[in-house]
DNA sequence: GTGGAAAACGAATATTATTCGGGAGGGAAA
DNA sequence: TTTCCCTCCCGAATAATATTCGTTTTCCAC
C-alpha cells in the first residue's frame, strides 16, 4: 500500500524526473537512504512502469501525427491476437487502443511525410482491416504523460 | 546537425533511459566524456524535450481512459486561446490535439471512476463546447513514447 | 509500559558524472 | 605538401551522487 510520502515521490518523479536522490529526499523530508529505498520499492512493486526520454518530434522530422480509427473483419481470438501483435510491432504506431464506439481500434501514429503516411496506410490495409478513418493532427495543444495524482 | 552517433544516443535514451553514461558510451563506442558532452548538447539544442517516469495507471487506480472528440462554438482567437488554456490546465486531460475531421479537438483523458468521468464531462460542457463524443478504451494494446528513429 | 517489527538516520563506501589538459584528425590557405 | 586552426576526442583527476551498513528511533499489539 502507498502512504502520503510514496504518492509525493511518485508525483515528483513524473514531473521532475531529473531530481537527484538527495534533492528528492529533501522535498519529501526524508533521509537520502530512506528515500532511495522507497523509490526502489515503488519500482519493484510496479508503480513505475519505466523511465523514458521524450524526444522532440518536430526537431527530428516527425511532423505528421495522425489518429487512425479502424475496424476489422476478423473475429477469431487467435487471429485477433496476431493482428494486435503486428500493430504493436509497427514503429509508426505509438499507441493502439481497443475502443467502444463504431470502430474496433484507435491508433496514434507518427510519420515524417505524407509519402510515409500513405505507405503506412497501405500496410495497414493488408492486415485484415475492414474500415479505416484517418485524421491529421493540426496542432498539439497538450501532450503529457503525467497522471493527476495530486488532483 | 545530427550524425549517426547522435541518433544512436537518442534512440538508446528513449528506450533504455536508465543506462549510466558509462554504459551508454560503451554502446556507442565513445569515451564517457565525449558521450556526456553529446547528451548535453542534444538537451541544449532541444532534441530531448524531457525525461519522465511513466507510472502504472492501473496500479494507481486510473482504470478509465477515454477519448473525447469535441467541437466548439467559439471562433474568436482570444477566446479560443482561453479555451485551450483551460483544457491544458485540466489534469485529467493528458493529451489535446487540434484536428482535421468533423470535430475541432480530440482529447485523451484519464479518470478513476465513472463518477469522475461524469464530473469531468460536465466541466467540459461549461467551456463553450458545441458537440461532445466520448469513447472508452477497453484495452491498451500499445502505449509508447518512442519515436521510430531506427526504422 | 514492554517487546518486536518496520522504517528511519548518519557515516562510510562505491559508483558515476563531470572537469580539465593535452593530443589526434581534417579542412583551408599558401 | 606544409602550416595553421578548429573541432572533437581521449585518459586521468576530481566532484557529485548513489548505495550499503550498523545503529537508533518509531510505532503498534499486547
Amino acid at each position: 500500500m502507498l502512504d502520503e510520502v510514496d504518492v509525493h515521490i511518485l508525483d515528483l518523479l513524473q514531473t521532475e524526473t531529473r531530481l537527484s536522490n538527495l534533492e528528492l529526499s529533501q522535498r519529501v523530508n526524508l533521509s537520502a537512504p530512506a528515500t532511495h529505498a522507497r523509490v526502489k520499492r515503488l519500482e519493484q512493486e510496479g508503480y513505475i512502469d519505466s523511465y523514458t526520454a521524450i524526444l522532440n518530434q518536430e526537431k527530428l522530422g516527425y511532423d505528421l501525427l495522425c489518429t487512425v480509427f479502424m475496424s476489422t473483419s476478423i473475429h477469431q481470438t487467435q487471429e485477433l491476437n496476431e493482428l494486435e501483435h503486428r500493430l504493436s510491432e509497427m514503429p509508426e504506431v505509438m499507441e493502439c487502443y481497443c475502443m467502444t464506439g463504431s470502430f474496433d481500434y484507435m491508433l496514434k501514429t507518427i510519420h515524417r511525410s505524407r509519402k510515409e503516411l500513405e505507405a503506412f496506410i497501405r500496410e495497414l490495409n493488408q492486415l485484415g482491416v475492414s474500415q479505416l478513418q484517418t485524421s491529421i493532427v493540426l496542432r498539439e495543444v497538450k501532450a503529457s504523460t503525467v497522471l493527476p495524482l495530486r488532483k
